[in-house]
DNA sequence: GCCAACGTTGGC
DNA sequence: GCCAACGTTGGC
């Protein structure tokens, strides 16, 4: 199993909104970024992910799963765009700041330390295991 | 609100 | 195919 990051801005799409959707989940639209799409072209039903509140909050504040593979962004205008279903699994026990993040040695690697723009992330179990730990959730 | 980093676009 | 200009993102 991958695991992934996915990150928002609670304004436009926050944890909250994801929750509403239930176990339909719900498309991962509006990302025009190349990067970004491959790695949602690679990812598999089942996969785990972390959800991320970027600019105020800047903290990862739930789990998600991928419920669909990459199928063309129902809301682009240009076939090149993909996007994934993802659903929420649980909020996490204690949100996990960026600042915390920054601050353990063995996260210093992360893509959302190294490149904080991209909005969809690959993670590392080694990652997933050390935060779920730090977020109080079951890596599992 | 600013600015650095980055990606994309389009002229040549 | 290069590169300057521009737009966007997100941390600070």
């Amino acid at each position: 199993m991958a695991y992934w990051l996915f990150k928002s801005e609670p304004s436009t799409w926050g944890w909250d909104d994801q929750v509403s959707k239930g176990a339909a989940g719900e498309e991962w639209d509006g990302v025009r970024n190349y990067q970004a799409r491959n790695f949602m072209r690679a990812m598999k039903v089942g996969d785990k992910g972390f959800f991320y509140h970027s600019q105020k909050e800047k903290a990862i504040v739930g789990l998600v799963e991928i419920c669909a593979e990459a199928h063309p962004d129902s809301k682009a205008d240009d076939p090149r765009w993909d996007c994934v279903d993802i659903r929420a699994l649980e909020p996490v026990q204690h949100p996990v700041t960026l600042d915390q993040i920054k601050a353990e040695p063995e996260l210093a690697d992360m893509v959302l330390v190294r490149n904080s723009r991209l909005s969809v992330q690959p993670v590392t179990e080694a990652e997933w295991r050390h935060i779920c730990k730090m977020a109080g959730v079951s890596a599992d």
